[in-house]
RNA sequence: GGCCCCAUCGUCUAGUCAGGUCUAGGACAUCGGAUUUUCAGUCCGAGAACAGGGGUUCGAAUCCCCUUGGGGUCACCA
């Protein structure tokens, strides 16, 4: 039989980077066995604004390239893909449950259930629902039927079993629960409208789900679900119970929830400040908006698609015991659940950056110059980043950066290339700058080296050859005007070769600016 | 608290199922050196781990038990 898996989530607006990992791992399986990838959407809870929150998740699977073959969109035979749609099948399913005695209308109030559950706590027993409705006689439920009494119904758990309920997961091995302690749990809620936990197990029966690949925190729901799918008559799936995603340094797993905890992360600020600095610029807001816990996050601050997806398929994923850089097609050919690590893995920044550099400089320089060119644009420092000259500009500074860049989004950092004004690192233009006799020595270099020589001879090589001569003859180590020029004339401490520099701001604008730096040195 | 899961360098991991070849391998990060009389980068190198205790065995990171620690989950959420 071949293989579907299927990945359910739930349109929150946004699509979060551990579900991302647990999406891949079940799509990796589909494509590495030729079988199904499925989406389907969990929205028995929120109706409204579907395609607003739903956007989000499936641009996130569009953009790492990760298509599926049934859900939104695309459709498929085991259709809807909308468990909102589906209200039927779980009617049906639940009415067969009732009819053969596996499941029961509970009467008992909230009020009540919550009760026995404080009664338990306070006696320090395992609270397990109390069955007070399956003593109600057929007619007294009848008669509360036809008064409209409101109630739930339960799936009733066969806590006589002489059996465990166990499952051999893919990844844990052996798992098994004492049925006796398992709780009733509510298949309709009083609405008529289905629980997740039950409206999983028909989609998955009814979808004909050969692996139920899932985050971790999903293996105590397993056993009810297991009885679930006995009780239904479905054949029983096979589970691949994968780790959460941890906070980078933490054991708990990441959630949006701690967005401002992870603030003060050591390793994760440095992504928080990168967004802060980039996303105004973008008219994106800033890291309150889009974080790092966001698949968008990512895309929108110039990762690209294949570090991301190699740093996900690292995490709690290995091929041996030395290949780390892979392409998503060398991850298909060799993924499998047995391979899958059984403790959380910690996000790691670092070493996303670190696939980043290596795909980074892979990427051909006509597609970094087409993608810096949308960041400019959208930063307005550039009108028409496909206008010939525009191009031609851009395509030096992206050269003359090499593998300075990193992101996409690195582009913004020199945009001193693109635009009049300066800003200047102030620690370092003191530290390099407005020290004793550079000022003076940098004078000098100007107006004797620099201002005799035409734009003509403005190159790099020429530059070079006049800064050494002069630097010679005075008897100073060159690095002192290199870091004098290039504070000058870029504002900034780290950027391009300062001879590359210096031709990318040009003759005149260079003039002027170290110009107006001596005069700051001065006033400072 | 009940149930369940997990435990190798700071981090991600290899090795665990089929004990020896593991004085535990790789990567990221860190530190040091080289290079560019420039930041960055690149190259080379270094330090860095089997949670603890019992067993079994000639031999245990690997098998068994206990302890400790971490985590998940206990809804008319998903």
């Amino acid at each position: 039989m071949s293989t579907r898996t299927r990945f359910a989530p739930s349109p929150t607006g946004y699509m979060h980077i551990g579900g991302m990992r647990t999406a891949l791992f079940a799509w990796l399986w589909a494509r590495h066995t030729g079988g199904a990838f499925i989406l389907r959407i969990d929205d028995t809870d929120r109706q409204r604004n579907i395609d607003e929150a739903l956007g989000p998740i499936l641009n996130a699977f569009r953009w790492l390239g990760l298509n599926w073959d049934e859900g939104p969109e695309v459709g498929g035979a085991d259709g809807p893909y909308f468990q909102s749609q589906r209200s039927d099948l779980y009617r049906a399913a639940c009415d067969r449950l009732l009819a053969e005695g596996k499941a029961y209308r509970d009467f008992d109030s909230p009020e009540v259930v919550q009760a026995d559950r404080q009664a338990a706590e306070k006696e320090k027993r395992p609270y397990i629902n109390v069955r007070r409705s399956l003593d109600l006689t057929p007619q007294q439920v009848e008669e509360h039927l036809a008064a409209g009494r409101p109630h739930v119904i339960r799936f009733l758990v066969p806590r006589d079993r002489s059996e465990k309920v166990a499952i051999d997961d893919a990844v844990r091995g052996h798992v098994e629960w004492d049925a006796a302690l398992l709780s009733d749990p509510v298949i309709m809620r009083s609405d008529g409208s289905p629980l997740y936990n039950f409206a999983t197990v028909v989609d998955d029966g009814q979808m004909r789900i050969t692996h139920v690949i899932r985050a971790e925190e999903h293996l105590s729901n397993t056993p009810v679900q297991v009885l679930m799918h006995e009780a239904l008559g479905y054949e029983l799936p096979a589970f691949a119970h994968i780790p959460f995603v941890t906070a980078p340094g933490s054991t708990k797993k990441l959630s949006k929830r701690d967005v401002d905890k992870y603030k003060n992360n050591p390793q994760f600020k440095r992504m928080f400040e990168r967004a802060d600095a980039v996303f105004p610029q973008l008219g994106l807001g800033t890291s309150e908006t889009l974080n790092p816990v966001m698949v968008e996050y990512y895309e929108r601050i110039g990762y690209l698609p294949q570090a991301v997806l190699n740093a996900l398929a690292r995490l709690g994923w290995s091929l041996d015991d030395k290949t780390e850089i892979m392409s998503l097609d060398t991850v298909i050919e060799n993924f499998t659940l047995d391979r899958v690590v059984k403790n959380c893995a910690g996000l790691d920044p670092d070493k996303l950056f670190a696939f980043q550099s290596h795909w980074m400089s892979e990427v051909p320089l006509d597609e970094k110059v087409v993608r810096c060119g949308d960041h400019l644009r959208t930063a307005g420092l550039v009108h028409d980043p496909l206008e010939p000259a525009a191009r031609e500009r851009i395509t030096a500074v992206v050269t003359a950066l090499g593998d300075r860049l990193k992101l996409y989004s690195d582009i913004l950092d020199v945009d001193y290339f693109f635009k009049d004004e300066i800003v200047y690192d102030e620690k370092n233009f003191a530290k390099r700058v407005a020290k004793d006799g550079t000022p003076e020595l940098l004078a000098e270099f100007a107006s004797s080296h620099l201002e005799p020589l035409s734009t003509a001879d403005w190159t790099a090589e020429r530059l070079e050859a006049e800064l050494n001569a002069f630097s010679e003859a005075k008897g100073v180590s060159s690095g002192l005007l290199i870091h004098a020029l290039r504070l000058s004339t870029t504002g900034q401490a780290v950027g391009p070769g300062v001879y590359d520099a210096l031709v990318l701001v040009g003759r005149e604008k260079s003039l002027e600016r170290i110009t107006a730096a001596l005069m700051k040195a001065r006033n400072s």
